[in-house]
DNA sequence: AAATCCAGTCACAATCGCGTCACATCACTC
DNA sequence: GAGTGATGTGACGCGATTGTGACTGGATTT
């Protein structure tokens, strides 16, 4: 059964325990300013208030996309009223969404149901330009200059592990555990064939090589 | 009790007088142009604001890792808008990382107890500024006024090991144990060949010759 | 000026690590 | 459950890296 995990900072003024509707169960949590207390398999929404105490929503909102164990929620800004500045804020600071509040409990399920069903759950929207080479996270899409990047699923975690982490060297184990492989144990030769694929589907895009390996290290994503 | 000390180049507008939090100290300074203008145990949290005057955000920048004592600060570039180019240029100067302005109080004192709990303070990046010599240790990568210098692993530890220990004359021996080549015996002669492989790296970047033969001793870094 | 010393350079060989291939296995779709 | 595509593995070859010895030429000493 699939579990659908809910975030909020408000207090809906309801009793919002765990419940089961339609084949999903439902999970709600309080987000502190420090994040989550807890942390979830799956997909994770969560409804951020706009005004916590100055800004600490948009804070809290940056905050959970830097944090790569919850970067890929999606993130609704629950807005005061509907001010053209507060909503390009709030995108700005990484939100995916906004909707003017107070909050329901309903209104939280019906729009979390409608997202779903538009397939908005996971990745949420995010864009990395480290150069010649963007990074559409919300349409899983890497493209240089235009020009799209045909990539294989771990061939798209690999370049968005290297896109977070430009200008480091990454050792072969950082990269397997930065793409959650640390079960069952990888072959460190094996990062050589991801990186051999990964380059060579960048190159058949037209593009260059942003991947310098570091002999008896590992590689680096260079930028500039 | 730990010691928190903020820098920062802005003025929040608020008193931001020392005051103790959460079992941590909290000190906050200005930073001026030239730098702290006093020097502090524990870890330095820095705030440099994109535009003080030109491109005096970035100068700092660099000022700060260049400088030993404030080398190991993190520092947290604050930009006006997002805009790609300019969050690449400060990482480049050494930024460890960035924020969207304006600041508040709140905005600052989540984002460092945020980073600290995720440990960053270590992960500062170590950088030598020598001139016209850069040394990023986390990318691994020397640049002769940004232009990349091309070293094979052992001519990197070379530059590096100079560069820890500039304006001194280096024995022979001193090169070789630095570079952790004890076992086996290398012939001193040897160290001829490196530097000559050294010095031909840094000219094909277009670079001088930072590198003094000191006849019957050994070779200097010469520094200023 | 001759003798000596020492740094710089080159060519070469040994070694080590990366890139790649073909194939087996796994995951997903219809 | 068959078929298709993605991913992991082990082997292999090639190229990069690096230590070495020999040679050259300039500096230093006598």
């Amino acid at each position: 059964m699939d579990v659908v995990n809910i975030f909020l900072t408000s207090d809906l003024g309801e009793s919002l325990e765990d419940f089961v509707h339609d084949q999903r169960r439902f999970t709600f949590d309080r987000l502190g300013a420090g994040g989550p207390r807890r942390l979830v398999e799956g997909p994770m929404w969560a409804f951020i208030d706009w005004v916590l105490s100055d800004l600490a929503g948009l804070e809290l909102c940056r905050r959970l996309r830097a944090d790569p164990r919850t970067n890929d929620a999606h993130i609704t800004m629950v807005l005061e009223e509907d001010d053209a500045e507060d909503r390009r804020r709030a995108l700005r600071a990484g939100a995916d969404d906004y909707v003017i509040g107070p909050l329901t409990r309903t209104a939280v399920l019906d729009r979390v149901l409608a997202l779903q069903s538009r397939g908005a759950e996971r990745h949420a929207t995010q864009r990395f330009e480290l150069g010649a080479l963007t990074i559409d996270m919300a349409a899983l899409q890497a493209r240089w200059n235009e020009a799209p990047i045909v990539l294989r699923p771990n061939e798209f975690r690999l370049l968005r592990f290297f896109a977070e982490n430009p200008n480091r060297v990454l050792t072969r184990d950082d990269l397997i555990s930065g793409l959650g492989k640390r079960e069952p144990a990888i072959d460190e030769r094996t990062v050589d064939v991801w990186i051999g694929r990964l380059r060579r589907a960048i190159k058949s895009a037209g593009g260059g090589n942003p991947l310098r390996t570091v002999r008896s290290l590992g590689y680096v994503f260079d930028l500039g």
